[in-house]
DNA sequence: TTCGACGATGACATCGATGACACGAGGAGG
DNA sequence: CCTCCTCGTGTCATCGATGTCATCGTCGAA
């Protein structure tokens, strides 16, 4: 009698076709090496049962489980979720399962979840790194870890990012081509990588056109969006106000644009770094810079299948795949100063 | 040697504070029947080694993994991905992992994707069902499933549903109260449980009022974004047009908003079902009934506890659970005809 | 005819952990 | 002083599948 009440096992199986476990096994496994009316006869016997097979049996056999671990920041941020939801397409046609896991941005959470997720067996981890070396002396069982959205370090690993310095550069020179001087920078802390990469873009692209950089203009506190609706006030305020705003994630749009609409200033320039709803129906509409969700998940999720094809087929990668910025003008970005 | 080259095993384990595998089990699980310097013993050689028990052989033998899995319509949609959050966080004060999967409303797929991580030794499983008895003749091995979103209907199952006929219900008396009587209602197909019931308060409050149904108005053919925007024109192009609208889901607000707002149609009232970002910005500023996916996921996350608890300490709760609805005015729903 | 090769199949151990049950030591009760 | 019981612990089988190696025909080559 089962433990589980399970469904039927191999065993059942054989016995139905008069095979042995093994035999059956060899079926399930498309082995080459069985006569063409054993495997007819095992194959009736598996439909006539609806076998299906225990992943955590052959789990623990083989030592792999067609799982692959996800960690981000959060599933329940829109950029996240639909990064995991490209993943999780790309991964299904090749009949992997995904495990998905908030970190909460939290560094030993995160360690402990992709320990966790490799105990587990997983075949693999897709990772949003929350520093450097979160990894380091993890005992990974050469388990392949791609990197998402920033950039990690771990020997043989993969990352998947987007083109930050390029995002911010691009936003910059933007607003610069029309006309604008004083360019304000909303962002959380630069300690997140794609922070500062943003960052790194804003400035140099400030240096070409030889502009000066006011640092009150360079706003780190705003981890979200209540905190973006009191600075924004606050720099429009100034002697020397802005003439225009870079917004450097999605989550801070969802603020900066709100504290726009209730001056009722509709004259400051404004790009925002991520797509969000709705930007095209403001008045003026968004100017954004795509950062595709489902672009980096697609490809974060096609390395992935990479790495953990039989090796052989290796492609030998990238180790850094760079998902390119694209500026996306609807006026609100195209303001003179 | 070891196939997977894994970390240190019980056995490891025990060999290290010299007792038999079956002692450091017992420690393992709590098992009192463990004398107090062994008990130590097992415990600093599992800190030794860093010992972390493996899941795929905890599950083979007992039956069970601590994993829920979640089938959700996609999870790329704002309303599952923070319902999704949600789960995942108060199943994660418990010790639970999340496996997640999008069924794309595909009531077969549904099926599959819940068969499977039955087979996989789900502890529990919380499906947004498409569709009655999709579930049918299911091996369920007396896996707790619990339904949220929307009602399921299989034996010994629970849901956790929001109050959709409230939904529909008082957005409607809301802009009869404001003196509408020509009300557009946008929708997808009403086969759709939560739509088929939004459906219902529209026409419960619409009788209640004597005000009769003009069934032009009724629309059940918006799937998205898109084709509201062809619809919603259409509407107000009649010969009596409304002069109230309620989109009746999130991801149709953000076709009807833009619509609006493409016109400079500020004098159509609007209710929306469900909240969405920047609702609060929009001029006039978008009253909603907030469809909160954290309630809904948290209660179901509650009762998926419950459940898995062990038996005896059995809350015996309702077979259905209702999260209320509640309107927030904020000025689009309070515009007169 | 005999032997080696090969094709098809099965017996058995194994992955890491837990359940059933047995066993030895020591204390209580007769 | 001898049972009987309890406590702490160990032995063995088991969960469902797969790797290793043995076995048994059968057929072609010497």
């Amino acid at each position: 009698m089962s433990l589980t009440g399970n469904g039927p096992t191999l065993r059942d199986v054989a016995v139905m076709a008069a095979v042995s476990i093994k035999t059956a096994s060899r079926v399930l496994n498309d082995d080459p090496a069985v006569a063409a009316p054993t495997r007819a006869a095992v194959m009736e016997a598996m439909r006539a049962l609806d076998y299906q097979p225990d992943p955590a049996a052959r789990s623990l056999r083989a030592g792999k489980d067609r799982l692959v671990g996800v960690v981000i920041d959060s599933i329940g941020d829109v950029f996240f979720a639909q990064l995991v939801a490209q993943i999780e397409a790309t991964l299904d046609t090749a009949g992997y399962r995904v495990l998905v896991a908030s970190s909460n941005r939290d560094p030993v959470r995160e360690r402990d979840l992709v320990q966790s997720f490799v105990s587990r067996r997983c075949a693999g981890v897709i990772v949003a790194p929350n520093g450097p070396d979160t990894l380091a002396d993890l005992r990974m069982r050469d388990v392949p870890v791609v990197f998402v959205d920033r950039a990690g370090t771990l020997a043989g690993s993969q990352s998947v990012v987007s083109d930050d310095v390029g995002f911010g550069r691009t936003a910059t020179s933007h607003l610069i081509a029309h006309g604008h001087t004083r360019i304000a920078l909303l962002s959380d802390t630069p300690v997140i990588d794609t922070t500062r990469q943003r960052h790194e873009g804003f400035r140099a692209a400030m240096a070409e056109a030889g502009l000066p950089v006011d640092e009150r203009l360079v706003r780190t506190d705003c981890p979200g969006p209540a905190e973006v609706m009191r600075v924004v006030p606050a720099l429009l305020g100034m002697d020397e106000p802005p003439t225009a705003l870079i917004s450097t994630n999605t989550r801070l749009s969802l603020g900066v644009v709100p504290a726009l609409h209730q001056r009722g200033r509709t004259d400051v320039a404004l790009v925002a770094i991520g797509d969000f709803a709705m930007a095209e129906s403001r008045s003026p509409a968004v100017t954004v810079i795509d950062h595709s969700p489902e672009r980096v998940g697609d490809a974060a999720a096609a390395a992935m299948l990479a790495r953990l094809a039989p090796p052989g087929d290796q492609p030998s990668q990238d180790p850094t795949v760079i998902v390119p910025a694209r500026l996306i003008a609807r006026g609100s970005g195209e303001l003179l100063p």
